[in-house]
DNA sequence: ATTACTACCTGACAGC
DNA sequence: TGCTGTCAGGTAGTAA
């Protein structure tokens, strides 16, 4: 579900509840979620603080005392405070004060352990023009797959990437790096005001997607194509098309978007 | 260095 | 009702 303005607004809401927290214990009721290997993991959380909640891309950065734990949560994952456990509940941090859960109904959800940053690009909102032009120049391919490698930039998923190529007017299957250099800084512009506004609105909620304490997003409402295959273009009236580029359904206006 | 495809899992929904 | 096929906010792994 979560893309980088998902993943932030359940950082932003976890952040108050969490920090300063000490974990009780740690229960996985699925061994996947925890790469296999639960009871390592749970007694390597067992007793540290967590000191903050981060963010890279779309991947949650627990600080504890002695490393980090990376949770992403991947299509259906989604955190709890203080709920009711049910049927898809993963995992259950008690902690001094207050319960967080794991729910996931696809099981594709993943804590790891770390002592460093997951290795990624840069996060998408830590990024400048010029540096985002430089990134997209170098590849060969068509523009939204290469929007949508993590290790390019982190954050970007199918939602954002196809309402950003549409704003920028930019065809997904276009060559990143044949994209002229006033192309590329719109569609830099575009990457940014869509995340922030979406941010702003705590993201998109399609089906599932709720913050930490169960707030849904809102900006799905914003969505010019993402979803929209078969309406009208908002701009020019065309039928929005779906493709598929990347095994990824791919919106976009035939009209409006170019390669 | 990309790209293409499969796999991981479960549920929602459309069509018959 | 129930079956079948398609789709889903993501990414790892393997083969071309």
């Amino acid at each position: 579900m979560p893309e980088l303005p998902e993943v932030e607004t359940v950082r932003r809401s976890l952040e108050p509840l969490l920090a300063g927290r000490r974990i009780v214990s740690v229960r996985f009721l699925a061994r996947r979620v925890a790469g296999g290997k639960p009871d390592p993991l749970a007694s390597r959380l067992k007793g540290q603080i967590i000191h903050s909640v981060g963010r890279l891309g779309k991947h949650l950065l627990f600080e504890l005392d002695h490393g980090l734990l990376d949770i992403h949560l991947r299509m259906t994952g989604k955190l709890v405070w203080n709920g009711m456990t049910g049927p898809y509940t993963r995992a259950v941090f008690e902690l001094d004060k207050g319960l967080l859960a794991f729910d996931d109904v696809r099981q594709f959800g993943i804590f790891v352990w770390r002592q460093a940053q997951p290795r990624l690009g840069p996060d998408a909102l830590d990024l400048d023009a010029v540096t985002f032009s430089g990134l997209l120049r170098k590849r060969r391919g068509a523009v939204k797959p290469a929007l949508l490698d993590q290790s390019l930039c982190a954050g970007l998923g199918n939602i954002y990437v196809d309402e950003s190529l549409f704003e920028a007017g930019i065809h997904p299957r276009a060559r990143a790096s044949a994209l002229s250099k006033p192309r590329l800084a719109k569609l830099f512009a575009s990457v940014q005001r869509i995340l922030h506004a979406a941010i702003a609105a705590g993201g998109s909620t399609i089906s599932n997607y709720a913050d930490g304490t169960g707030q849904r997003g809102f900006f799905q409402q914003n969505h010019q194509v993402y979803g929209r295959q078969g309406e009208p273009c908002p701009v020019c009236g065309a039928a929005i098309r779906r493709i598929v580029i990347s095994q990824r359904g791919t919106h976009y206006c035939p009209r409006c978007q170019k390669r």
